[in-house]
This record gives C-alpha cells, structure tokens and sequence, in this order.
DNA sequence: GTACGTTTAAAACGAGTGTTTGAGTTGTGG
DNA sequence: CCACAACTCAAACACTCGTTTTAAACGTAC
C-alpha cells in the first residue's frame, strides 16, 4: 500500500532510491514551484497541476508535503555531497604525493567545481537547486535540520581541517571566520542572491555560473588570505 | 473610517508615519513573526493574538496582510536608508575637505556602521530587521518591487561611485562585481546567515554584532582590493 | 443628555489548504 | 480465469486562512 521510500540523505553505499516517473514528475515541478514561491505558499495543487498527475498521488508517493520538501532536497544534496567529499580527498592526495600544492585557492576550488558542475547541469537540478539551498538556510525550516546536518557538518570540518592547513599562521577561530565568511560569499553567488539588485536590474549578469566563478574566485581567496587583523575594525 | 496611512518609504522630507499603539503593537508582532516563520506561514490570528489586540484591528489600521507587511518592513528601512545616505555624504564631504582618503574600507565603514548601529539597537528593529530584509531578497517578495527599488538603487549608485573612485584601476565592471560580492558577504553575515551551521552549532559566534565586523571588514577590503584578475579562475 | 468619529469586539463568510477515503484502473504472475 | 499487487482518480473531510460584517464601547463637542 505505501511506497514510501526512506529518506535518509544517504546512509551508506548508494542508497540512491529510484522514484516512478509519476513520483519524478511531482518531484520536478514540486522543486520548481518551491524555489520560486517557497515551501509554505506553493500548494499540492498547483504542484499536481503541473506536474499532470492526480492530487492524491502525492500523498501515495511521498506521506506528506513536508515529507515530499524533504524528498525535493536530499534527491540533489546527496549527489553534490558526495562530488564535494571526492574533490577534498583528490586534493588531500595530491597534496600527500607532492603533485598539488594545499593553498587557500586549492581549498576554494573544491567548493567552486561541484557548485559550478551543479549549476550547469539541468538535470540534477542546475540553478534552480542551488537557489533552492539559499532559501532553505535562510527559511531554517524545521524538517530539515536532523537530514541535513550530519552530512553537511561531516562537509564543513573537512573543509575547514582544508583550509587550516592553508592558512597555518592563523588561529582556528580566524580560520572558522573566514570559511564562514568565503562560503556566505560563494553560496549566496551562486543562488544568485543580487542585493544590489533588489528587483531591479543590476549592473552586474549575476546568473551566469563562469562568469560568476571569474571574478569571485580572486575576491574570496582575497579575503580568506587577507592578513590577520591588519587594521583594526571600527577605525 | 479608514485610517491607512500612506506606505511610501520616504516620499521627501520626513513623512514618518506615527502609528496608534495599537498599531505599533500590530506592526512589532508581525515583524518578530514574519522573521521567524516567514510571510506565508505567519496568520493574521497569530500576530493579532500575540499583539494582544483584536483580529479586526489589522484589517482596520492596516488595508490588509499585504499592506502590513510593506508597513513592517518600511518603518524600518526609511530611517536606515538615510542613515546609510548621511555616512556617504560625510565621506564625500571630508573627501572634498582633504580630513579623509577615499579609500575601500572608508567606503566599507559607510555602509557596516549604519548596520552596526542597527544591529544593535532594539528600539529600531535590531537584528531582527536585518534577518527580515535577507528573507525579503532570497523570497523576492513582489509587493516590495516598486517600493524598495526606487530608494535601495539610489543607494546603490552612490555606493558604487565612492567605490569606483576607491579602486580607480578597476573597469566599471569589475567595480560592479567588487560592489555586489563585498556587499553579499556583509548584508548576510550581519543577518547571521550562517552557512557552516546550517542548523548544527557553529564554531563561529556569528550573532554578536561587534564580531562580525571585527573579522568581517579585513575579509571585504582585502577581497575587494585584490588584483584584477590575479589568477585564472578555473586554474 | 444626544450625536459623531474612532477604535475594539465577536462572529461569520467563502475560499483554499493538506489529507483521507474508497472505488476504479492497470499490469503481472499463477 | 482469478488474485494481488501498484497505481490513479474524483470526491469529500476537517480545518485554517484573509477578509468582512455587525454590534458595542470609548472620548469629545455641542
């Protein structure tokens, strides 16, 4: 009678579930309509109308729409999770057998590639999960916390261990500052967030992923190797 | 009969409201609430019930849940517009007067002391405005368009001409994309947009005001000051 | 006092929500 | 053929939503 698949982000192997193509296609319109009018203002309804199939099918697939949100985000953030993980080990690698060298923009990469392979590939979501992530962290919604913060936590020490190793000279809570502040850069550029847009046009063609990635990098390897409170704050 | 107010953000001179106490109890609830559950899932009942003050009263004082909205979030952002308008002007001032050098963390402290001020004032919103103002971009609330876009592009503008006669090196795009990555990073790292915890318990106590810009600032100078194109993006 | 504009109170309205039900339809294996 | 799943469908459920309506209380001027 019920279908409904175990939603763990991944536990261990390839746990990766096979949806229907009834459960694909309320997927896919469900991940649209979430990114563009949020989780609480999107309906099954309409999320059934464009997805073509019954009502009812949603709560057959998936037990319910929170369940169904929760499903939208692990189908993109388990394989983009794993992408990350392999970048960082290729670089730790590397960096054992002397074929790279472990500096801040090496670190950065490892973020950049995935993101950059993600928001150029439709099928796994392309843009549209990423901006969908934005909305998530801002929104702090509830359903995801226990799904998403063991993996991202397991993400987050291994770049943080990444990026002390680059940046030796500095303390690990200056370390933890600029990781935190590098990812707010990179993240919110990548889904697109435009505050100087602010529905008006912007100056800047924010949408699109190489340029993105041109003139970001520089600016956030800038700033996480920026000398260690080289001038006091407040002036 | 229908005491609504008008909702410009600042048609010339001062035409700051002055809202009833009951209003003013309306419009603190709502922002608290709005902030914390968003716009969609806050309801009318609970704002009336945690503002102590009848269902009605919103529909009356207010035109409606839209219009409330807009109100929130004008009360707050008129006075910090001018805020932020005062320090370029101060700036540009002193530029002129030989007291200053046009300089990118002059140009940075333009606009991280108004947030600081206001951060750390409750009587004026506090933290809970800046968080408010980040979920109004990533949700691209549509009846702010024509409100905000008229003020927020001004303050744009003049926001890039300081920073365009800081970094004179720089092409006007290249200042564009400076302009649009430091402001990312501090818009929301005051809003404590905090992608490393993500849920979890971060290493970075990215709540308190005076921290934030103590490590913030050397992040956005150095970033924003990096050599044009000094590397490759994508090695 | 009466009259009036202002503000609050409680109840009701119609529309839309997530979810459930139960019958109907398909496809496959014995 | 039948049985038994997997799945779809239309209808209904109980509920909450934003908004409107109606009546009542308040203060002030005449």
């Amino acid at each position: 009678m019920e279908p409904v698949k175990s939603s763990s982000v991944s536990s261990d192997a390839h746990p990766e579930p096979k949806y229907s193509e009834t459960a694909t296609r309320i997927l896919d319109a469900a991940e649209g309509l979430f990114v563009e009018l949020g989780l609480e203002a999107t309906s099954l309804r309409q999320i059934t109308q464009q997805a073509g199939v019954n009502l009812a099918a949603v709560n057959y697939h998936f037990r319910s729409k929170d369940a169904l949100f929760e499903a939208v985000f692990a189908r993109r953030f388990a394989p983009w999770a794993r992408e990350c993980l392999c970048e960082l080990d290729a670089l730790e690698a590397n960096v054992a057998s002397g074929k790279a060298a472990l500096d801040v923009e090496a670190v950065v990469m490892c973020y950049v590639r995935p993101a950059l392979a993600l928001s150029k590939d439709p099928s796994r979501g392309g843009a549209v999960f990423v901006r969908l992530f934005s909305r998530v962290l801002v929104e702090n919604h509830r359903q995801l916390r226990e799904t998403l913060s063991r993996e991202w936590g397991h993400l987050v020490t291994r770049y943080s261990a990444a990026l002390g190793r680059a940046l030796p000279r500095l303390s690990s809570e200056e370390v933890a500052w600029r990781l935190h502040l590098g990812f707010s850069v990179m993240f919110h550029a990548f889904a697109g967030n435009d505050i100087l847009k602010l529905f008006g046009r912007s100056a800047v063609s924010a949408r699109d992923p190489d340029l993105i990635v041109k003139h970001m990098v520089p600016f956030v390897v800038a700033g996480m190797s920026a000398a260690a409170n080289g001038k006091p704050a407040a002036g």
